[in-house]
DNA sequence: GTCTATAGAACGATAGAC
DNA sequence: GTCTATCGTTCTATAGAC
């Protein structure tokens, strides 16, 4: 729990979590996971119950890991709105999928211990989405009618929705392009009260 | 080719449509197909090269008949935008995930020949939701300056990431959620024009 | 705490009788 | 065209030495 080196514990869960992000929790073999971490059998199974419990480990890392640098974005002194703009026109990697919603269609996701930390990551980003709506909406720059919480989920779909769009088309272009037209939305409901 | 009994063939297909939506490409096992559809090892690499082979010809009978019920949908005669309300608001277990687009996480992904038929499905939708704007267009109830191809691809990310949301959460109202979003989102663009 | 060796089951595919 | 039997590999997990 405090070694000076980097104990092969640690080993293990880097690995867990650079093999989640490129294949997906079923196609992440015990193997797999001792060949890239250079750990034997026996470490696996001495700090982990088994392949499920060193996922969990690794999944809580990547969201804490993606929660905070979705922070960076949304706390940069903007306009709530343009706050918003910044997070949907952030740089990612279209092609590789969301790092925790990529499991979202794994058996795997039936088990509300794996759901967890996926779910807490993206509510946590739809509740910063939803408070810069508020925060609009409390401005005047956006109609009092609109409902926050579920115009903040529909810009989450887009962003999990593109990200599926790039992958089945091999195109990052195809995300940026669902992006755009979210953006386009998002300006309609901003304008109605300025312009 | 032109049985009068159900052949093993079909019986294989049939199978591997229901285990592809059930779990995906690769929780889909050859035993499991065989178990499903009554048929021995032999009668699948009889009529299939392989695991892929089989699915494929699945996927491209699930790709026909989904786009079939979609335009069911969309020739209703109705104004464009409450024909693309209406495939907003379609009925759909969101829980189970979109039939086809749930594999774009899958590793088998990569593979052009696999991308195919889900990608002709999306690309379907998208041009029925883009047909659909750009009639409203037309008839001036949408601004001129709106850019149809990419809020088409916007509308129809929110439904896949509908899906994912549900499915992480466990919850099928969020998809609703993430939907009811979008139409609001809809309904500010088109107001605009006519407000 | 770390290792090697191995277990038992399931994987995708093939062989060959009928 | 359909079947049963079986192959070689990989899977997740356990055993037990050090």
């Amino acid at each position: 729990m405090m070694e000076k080196a980097v104990s092969k514990r640690t080993a293990l869960v880097q690995a867990a979590k650079a093999l989640l992000w490129e294949g997906g929790y079923e196609a992440m073999s015990p193997r797999d996971v001792l060949q890239r971490s250079g750990a034997g059998q026996g470490s696996l199974y001495h700090h982990f119950s088994g392949k499920q419990a060193l996922a969990l480990e690794a999944l809580d890392e990547i969201a804490a890991e993606e929660m905070a640098a979705i922070d960076v974005v949304f706390q940069r002194n903007a306009p709530p709105l343009a706050r918003i703009r910044a997070y949907l026109q952030r740089e990612r990697e279209a092609l590789r999928g969301c790092r925790l919603a990529r499991l979202a269609n794994e058996s795997a996701i039936e088990s509300a211990e794996f759901r967890r930390p996926i779910g807490v990551f993206l509510e946590h980003i739809a509740r910063q989405l939803q408070t810069c709506l508020e925060q609009a909406q409390a401005a005047g720059e956006l109609p009092a009618t609109v409902g926050t919480a579920e115009v903040a989920a529909a810009l989450l779909a887009i962003v999990e929705g593109g990200f599926v769009l790039a992958r089945v088309h091999w195109d990052a272009q195809r995300m940026q392009h669902a992006l755009n037209g979210g953006i386009q939305l998002l300006d309609a409901l901003t304008l109605r009260g300025a312009a």
